[in-house]
DNA sequence: CCAATTATTGACCGCTCGGTACAAGATTGG
DNA sequence: CCAATCTTGTACCGAGCGGTCAATAATTGG
């Protein structure tokens, strides 16, 4: 289906690349589905038949986009895994090189963030597999931080998602030449991250009042799905379309 | 521009709000511009014309959905000023209503983290501006806190991105009925973040190594903004549309 | 220098989109 | 009971969609 197997020219490539990258920047702003391919066009000065010969599909450009982003998150995490250290020096390795990603691709990683739903099929698949394998990356490190001593007992799973929470949503500001360095901001996600799960001597109860419950409010509809992310709608009847969570 | 002006019966109100809640449920599988109004009427089994005399227009329904969100936040937040406390304490309390949010209103939180740039012209102007508002109460904690010596000296700003990452991702995979508990969750999030920003004895530097810097990678065509979010594309001269970031 | 290959154009296709018009049911109040 | 009003289905609209194609310009290698 993904017909990668065909060779071109380095030349190709390049102008590929090209019109991935302007097109990331075009999605990011517009939305994929928001975006026509007339508008990629214009963008990228070509026709329609050469885009098409670079593209293959509007659906293909979406995945490379999102190629681009996984592989150079994993090689961040492959890099850190490669250095050792102990853990809290790898979970600080982890943000630095995921901030650093986010930082120098903020298109494609806006991109990746919001329009994994419009990947259809196997490549919906594919990405989602992807994402929790790096997922599972972070959740080792806290996993061997705890064995370690360095961690205090806290689920990894839901540790790891409030990681990947902080990190992640820097997408929405963090750009280049912004405010704030990528390095600083790193080290101060780290500290606080670091020091928030550190076995250390807890501060007693300070924590969180519940909320007020405000009369019996739950979903209007009555219709909230009860079963993990991604579970299958009742009452729809969908037809032919891609799945729901990331 | 919005026309809210018409009073409707009571009885419109409440099938309006059920068509909202219902679409809601298929904007955060398939996307705004990814569901067709047919689908809509489908789902919501009606004709065309008995839809658009709900909702006006498309857009009318995805702004319907952003209130909703903003308006349960905003008043949770409301709740948790007028109830005072320390600033940990009301750290907490604004993490415990806005999880519980997330938590009952699954599908508009999706809808409202991720589409938010299908929203045009005022609509996008309001959103960005309540939006700005909410995140400006929780940089108010984070400075109090400072104030009074509960926190140590962190930029709000960024304490307050790094907070707000952690919460929102969890729309992500917090489900009615989930592994996980809402309140329960509630406090191991405030107890993480709150050891970390807390004023005690910093633990050293066991933080961040810089990312191995690989080989000169930047954009690859060079096309990145280089204001805070939001910035003005170049080259591109679009035409009509709608905004960036959020 | 010329044939083979690569790169590009722009007209065109069938289809679906968001939205409207309007007549006909349902409901309601006097 | 009937007229006014609320609610609904359906046929239809122009526009724009993603994608194709045959012709042709530009480049390349022998």
């Amino acid at each position: 289906m993904t017909e990668v197997s065909v060779r071109r020219s380095a030349k190709w490539e390049l102008r590929r690349q090209e019109i991935i990258d302007t097109s990331a920047h075009l999605f990011a702003q517009r939305g994929f589905h928001g975006t026509s391919t007339a508008e990629l066009c214009e963008a990228n000065q070509v026709g329609k038949g050469a885009l098409y010969y670079y593209i293959g599909s509007k659906e293909q450009l979406l995945v490379a986009i999102h190629d681009r982003v996984m592989d150079e998150v994993m090689a961040g995490a492959d890099r850190v895994a490669s250095l050792g250290g102990t853990p809290p020096e790898r979970l600080g390795g982890l943000g630095a090189e995921l901030l650093d990603v986010i930082h120098r691709y903020p298109d494609h990683v806006w991109v990746f963030l919001h329009e994994f739903p419009a990947l259809t099929g196997e490549n919906a698949e594919t990405f989602r597999r992807r994402r929790r394998d790096y997922e599972m990356r972070v959740e080792e490190v806290f996993e061997a931080g705890q064995r370690s001593g360095h961690f205090r007992d806290i689920d990894p799973p839901m540790a790891a998602k409030a990681w990947l929470g902080m990190h992640n949503y820097t997408y929405l500001w963090l750009r280049p030449g912004g405010r704030v360095g990528v390095l600083d901001l790193a080290e101060q996600y780290a500290d606080i991250f670091v020091r928030g799960i550190s076995a250390a001597p807890p501060s007693a109860g300070i924590v969180a009042r519940p909320p007020t419950d405000v009369a019996g409010a739950t979903n209007a509809a009555g219709a909230t799905d009860v079963a993990g992310a991604g579970g299958t709608p009742a009452r729809t009847g969908a037809k032919k379309r891609r799945q729901g969570a990331a």
